[in-house]
DNA sequence: TCTGGGGTCCTAGGACCC
DNA sequence: TCTGGGGTCCTAGGACCC
């Protein structure tokens, strides 16, 4: 059986771990920039404020109800998310971390009854442990036990947060309930179509007919419809090394000059590098992206991206920043305004094994620089040593207005407890 | 005025090989 | 006038996830 753990309403919910005086209150998380709201607790949901909703759109709602609002802290859930996994790695070594707040267990070799015991050990210990609240879905399949956690979320008072489908008669009636685009794997295009076709619940998709769904949805949705039908189809996946890595960024306001945007690219870049030298990679290839406000249906559209292929393998801040200006060269057109921009790198490979390339001509001394670039970053502060082609007054401009404290992550925030005689 | 960021997989079609 | 068959690799684009 599979049981997949999911954090219930997780970046909200590790804000109020530290703030126990919110429980109870609505609570939202928003994302880089305070742009939309990108977690909601139980009472943000029920006041009626949507999933990704510019918070722009939702003041009055906030001002109204109440709401706390936080800046996204992805350092502390990053650090909760690693205790909550840490915590379920010990029940069993069969597990996939599938997200930030989600995991996937295999159980193997239980009853029906040590089963239910089993899971509700799960969940009580995560929750003494970590104070996050979980839903956990059990079911033969993966895809089954994403629909089994969905059931727990919805109906918290008769499932108290667990739901294991086991009979036919379950998986039946749970797939019967399930709207098409709450499936896991059906997004909004695909949904729109198969209700085009009549198939509005998980139980319509099992029915169809295999050449249908191979036609428009290939292998993929194949798999899906097996793993619903109750063939176990999909199975754990096992860590795997990155493919690419990406550094990407709205700006806070439009940049119309390229030598603005070029800026920002050159930083992307040296993000992507340091990223790489941190897990000891190296990149072969990279993509420079930039785009206009999609949203501003009034400006003049404009997108465009351009892929790299570099003579060598490197994690150097100057090379990869060096190439990815040159792709950037190649897309960039005055008389837009620019609202976006990445790079991602690309042929990730160890560090160790780089490949000497035939018309080598590079200079050696990168990477002894870089070294000695990171030691002074990790002594003085991050971005203390930069690039030349780099805004040096530029310390952050990312609106983050309502920053909780790295609890977790940093030293000087630390909480105090005091107690009392 | 203000709309996130970082990933994955699959397919079709073109270029190229023998 | 007649023009094969079987591959691989690469990339863009489309779909999805949290």
């Amino acid at each position: 059986m599979f049981a997949l753990v999911d954090c219930n309403n997780f970046y909200a919910s590790c804000e109020r771990v530290f703030r126990p005086d919110l429980n109870g209150k609505p609570v939202v998380v928003l994302s880089n920039n305070d742009g939309c709201v990108i977690s909601r607790s139980t009472e943000a949901k029920a006041i009626g404020i949507p999933m990704g909703i510019p918070a722009y759109q939702v003041e009055d709602l906030f001002k109204q109800h109440q709401v706390h609002i936080f800046s996204a802290n992805f350092p502390l859930y990053g650090d909760m998310s690693n205790r909550v996994m840490d915590i379920l790695g010990n029940f069993t070594p069969n597990m996939e971390i599938y997200s930030i707040d989600e995991a996937f267990l295999r159980l193997e070799g239980l009853n029906s009854e040590d089963l239910k015991r089993q899971v509700t050990v799960i969940y009580k210990k995560v929750y003494k442990w970590t104070n996050i609240p979980t839903s956990i879905g059990v079911a033969p399949t993966k895809a089954l036990s994403k629909v089994a956690a969905h059931i727990a979320k919805k109906f918290p008072k008769k499932t108290n947060y667990i739901y294991i489908i086991q009979t036919e008669e379950q998986r039946i009636k749970a797939l019967k309930w399930i709207k098409i685009e709450e499936v896991w794997g059906i997004g909004l295009r695909f949904a729109k179509r198969l209700k085009a076709e009549g198939i509005n619940t998980g139980y319509d998709f099992t029915q169809m007919s295999r050449h249908w769904v191979r036609k428009h949805m290939s292998v993929t949705g194949l798999r899906l419809q097996q793993d619903l039908q109750g063939i176990p189809t999909l199975d754990l996946e096992s860590v795997q090394a990155k493919k690419n890595i990406a550094t990407t960024r709205t700006f806070e306001k439009n940049y119309t000059n390229y030598d603005d945007v070029k800026e920002r690219v050159t930083t992307f870049a040296v993000a992507c590098a340091e990223k790489l030298r941190k897990q000891h990679s190296t990149c072969s290839s990279i993509t420079v992206f930039i785009s206009t406000n999609r949203e501003r249906k009034d400006l003049p559209q404009y997108r465009r991206s351009f892929y790299i292929q570099l003579p060598f393998a490197t994690h150097s801040n100057i090379e990869v920043a060096h190439f990815a200006v040159l792709a950037l060269e190649k897309i960039f057109k005055p008389g837009y305004y620019y609202k976006r921009a990445g790079v991602i790198v690309h042929e990730l490979a160890p560090d160790d094994s780089c490949q000497k390339s035939l018309f080598e001509n590079r200079d050696e001394k990168q990477i002894p620089l870089m070294q000695a670039i990171d030691k002074l970053n990790a002594t003085y502060g991050q971005q203390k040593v930069r690039l030349g082609s780099q805004d040096l007054d530029r310390i952050w401009k990312m609106k983050q207005e309502r920053l909780s404290p790295g609890y977790t992550t940093k030293i000087s925030d630390i909480i105090t407890v005091h107690c009392r005689e």
